[in-house]
DNA sequence: AATTGCTTACGAAAAAAATCGTAAGATGAA
DNA sequence: TTCATCTTACGATTTTTTTCGTAAGCAATT
């Protein structure tokens, strides 16, 4: 059990885990091609990030062979949680329901998103 | 019509716009006492930081009397705004309900709190 | 074997953010 | 007036984050 406090990702490093959890593994190179889309950095950059993130523990990687291939090694839920934390203490005075409210009033969803939100809140209320 | 691209405050500038949006104004010694009880800087940290702030917009002063007087410049509302917007893009596919999901399904919300959720979302399915 | 092109490692520079030290002016009390 | 105290301004340092240049190794092709 590895209870140590979370590390913090950051913005860069934020960039780097999203593609790792959507393609699950991925090269350097892959990591630099999709991140070159939107930003401009060399591949020295994204490598050395890659780097610096596995010794912070983010992500593993398998070196066996010559071309690494790295993981994310922290979820997303739970980063996605810690974050979320963060942006009601800071932001919403510690009140979870400002925060749900702010997203669910100020963004569009659909009326099957609606139905989806509305099951978990009748699960809730029976609690 | 300001319509220039909003300023993202820091982590620090974060926490001093909490306490003016809180207190409404404030001195930088107001202000810094507010910090310290958290955070161990010294008061000409703080000063600085305000006066960063006012260069960029982000708090403004009144300066006509020796100690100046600080307000928030850019509303809670619309920095909440700014960073959930940056959270959902960043961590959550872009998909607003999935952060409503996790802010609702992973905090506790009083009954009246569920309620107050009830009815906002009452609302938008009218729509 | 030599060349080309890719890879990692790693130190170091550049940029951004946070912190602090010091000077100088104002104010009020002694 | 003189001293102590508080204030702002501001340059400079420190720390964190991001970026890059260079060296060295490996593999395929010539």
């Amino acid at each position: 059990m590895n209870i140590s406090k979370p590390i913090k990702p950051t913005e860069s490093e934020l960039e780097i885990l999203r593609i790792l959890w959507d393609k699950q593994q991925a090269t350097v190179r892959e990591v630099h091609e999709i991140l070159a889309e939107h930003k401009d950095a060399g591949y020295t950059t994204t490598l050395k990030l890659l780097q610096i993130m596995f010794e912070k523990g983010l992500v593993n990687r398998n070196d066996s062979t010559k071309t690494h291939i790295y993981f994310a090694a922290v979820s997303k839920e739970s980063t996605q949680q810690q974050f979320v934390g963060r942006m009601i203490q800071a932001l919403f005075s510690g009140s979870p329901t400002q925060l749900v409210m702010q997203a669910l009033g100020n963004h569009t969803h659909s009326k099957e998103e609606l139905a989806q939100i509305q099951e978990l809140l009748n699960t809730l209320k029976k609690q």
